[in-house]
DNA sequence: TCATAAACGAGACGGTACGTCGAGTCTTCGG
DNA sequence: CCGAAGACTCGACGTACCGTCTCGTTTATGA
């Protein structure tokens, strides 16, 4: 799940022209080593106990910084989470990038020419990356505030779902372009038809999360289920 | 959402050979009066508040029952309003099933012969639901819960995603059968290449929910997005 | 602390007319076997745990009899307590006093001729009773319990204490009758004299509780704190 | 009942040494508003409800005041009730004790060089201050709850009973130093020669306790009950 | 001698309060 | 003036008992 530098919490620019308004705290005298203990105490927590027993308390106490400081960036402990997974998300995305030069938003997804098998290897990343604990963890938790709480859900899409379903339409479309799909699907659906499924297993537990199943799910959305004669 | 005769809570066989343990409540005893206000108190608060306000003094509270009583039956929150979801489908089945010895587990899918209408039908049916917000938001909340909480989880998916994937499924073994369908395509995942995508537009609000979205979900996932010659 | 049968509670008469009002229990019906249980079991949960730890929940498992038993009974754990105690002093006297025909209203202090040598050895044994933990938390519990309840404490007064008070005022009428004691003071207050210090002492536990005290206790009481010459 | 300076719960010294262990508050954060605010509340509900319908819940309500902040402070409703009464007793005998500079360790008994009327004179204000209801409740309660909770009882004896009972024994001596009382008697008997008798019945309520009373008191404990020829 | 009405054991019920936890706010102090 | 520390108010938690109320099951006369 590649992401932006995510300076912070998505905010909104919230008019930060005069830089004393009297609510909102002066960023530029912020505490990087603050906001790094937070986000590592976070994380820490949510894989170690659960995002459910997580609590502001803890976080501060485990980074070893005051409430306060927590509430005065943050509006909610999913706000914190989902701060500290883009955060993850972009240190890991940098180091796997390559060069610090790498624009995440160029990403892509590979382009071989065979859409099959470029959706099958990107499939097959995403499998791992939904059954590796560490992501596992906090993205169910942010899904599920996310799903209850519809301001925090927007974030969560906005911020790590849609860019990776970008991706897949982006693909699809070069596939179109190329002729080697539909030009009648709409991208975004053929999207979800790929992506769907495998959320849909890994968040309800239906059944196991294979590579094998990321292939099958590859084949069968592009081959439809209509009988071939 | 057709659904079974749910007599309270899903509860495992737990073998009552012995005349019961030490803790264990007396069943038999229980208030009937009690149970119904309860559910009815829980579904009209989530509704009303929200999952998140919606508190087991709450409930308590509107029920007009005392904390002790559901917790005597029920080890959370969300456990009462599974239960009262369960309980809510079952008497919606049961009025919509037409006369009372109607069984719910008899409950399929229609088969009209042409498997692409037959699901057209009923993904619209289920986009109604989905849209309702009498069901929405329980949903919501569950599904959230359950997947945090793994056990919370099983009981959700087995005692209400999995009757309803099972009806699709069987629908689809039986075009398999009529030669309407691939019979290489396994039918669970069929299913989910139909419902994985309406359930993830849903849950994260990544578009609208329509019929139209319905429609053309069934027409790609039977015809696939490779081009047409 | 002699005391009489005390067939239940200290219970006034109530208009025992009609044997069958609509509230009354019948008093005829009543089951020996759970009034004895029910004593034991509050007696040895006072001991073991202490009466603010004894509940009536707790008393009736102990007994092996239904909560409704001893609410039937009895308006209140201290109740209870105090018709337990009051059946041990009256077993106990029982025992001690002889014959099954000594009636305990004719007790009296004894009466050697010498006043002093008489009340010293009353209150020695007093001070051992006080002293003796099989009475002391329950005596503790109900002069507690007493003095904040009006109505036990009228009860616990009549029933425990008085008895025993009217014994030494009697005992020192009769000293002043044989000119062994001063005509004019008031026994009561003289009764006061010798049994307030005593329970002052093992109430608030300001000092030592023994014989010792109890001989100077007499001597002064006596003599008075002015100097002879 | 004149009262020490009693700044807050009469704490065991307890060896601060080390910058204080995890668990315990930081006093000097404390909040004197909320200490007053509780006391007031305290004091309040005992004096209209009594204490046993006195809840700590109750209490933080009518003091506008957390739960948590009485259980950070206290242990026991009983230990609120204590301190506010030592608090209450430290105001009042401030007021009365005129200038500020009064040290209410210096307080004394008066001694005009008449033993029996200088008694009486005291014997007489407890009598007040014992049918006094603002005192005469919490008192009660108080000597309930500790003649059960040993703990409570000692802190109760030593930080309310005891200083009184000293100020008696101390004139008491002084009568033995100016020939006034048998030097052969243990002050600290005589004191609850006089003390004790008043509290039994003000406990057990088995007389009236009237100013005659006290005379009768300071009479007879004086004189004793020996005939005088 | 048995029928029947009660007292009984058991324990679920509506409540009240408990003592604890954490949320989010506010205050104090040190760098 | 940011940040740590943590006390504050508030609200919910899950538990323990209260005293009341059914439930069958004894039991013990009195018809």
């Amino acid at each position: 799940m590649p992401e932006p530098k995510a300076p912070a919490v998505l905010q909104v620019p919230q008019t930060p022209k005069t830089p004393t308004a009297s609510k909102t705290p002066d960023a530029s005298r912020r505490s990087e080593r603050s906001r790094r203990a937070i986000f590592d105490a976070a994380l820490a927590l949510v894989s170690e106990t659960g995002y459910a027993k997580t609590t502001v308390e803890g976080i501060a106490a485990r980074a070893g910084v005051g409430k306060q400081t927590i509430y005065r960036w943050w509006p909610s402990k999913a706000a914190v989470l989902l701060d500290a997974f883009l955060d993850l998300a972009a240190r890991t995305a940098e180091e796997a990038g390559g060069e610090a030069g790498a624009d995440p938003r160029e990403a892509a997804l590979p382009d071989t020419g065979d859409l099959a098998a470029d959706l099958r290897s990107v499939l097959r990343a995403t499998v791992d990356e939904l059954n590796d604990p560490r992501y596992d963890a906090p993205t169910r938790a942010l899904a599920a505030e996310g799903s209850t709480d519809p301001e925090l859900g927007a974030r969560f899409t906005s911020a790590l779902l849609e860019p990776q379903l970008r991706l897949f339409a982006r693909r699809i479309e070069a596939a179109q372009a190329a002729g080697q799909a539909d030009p009648a699907v709409d991208p975004r659906l053929a999207t979800e038809l790929l992506v769907g499924p495998l959320h849909h297993r890994w968040l309800h537990r239906t059944g196991p999360l294979t590579h094998a199943y990321a292939d099958a799910l590859v084949e069968h959305a592009l081959r439809g289920l209509t009988p071939r004669p």
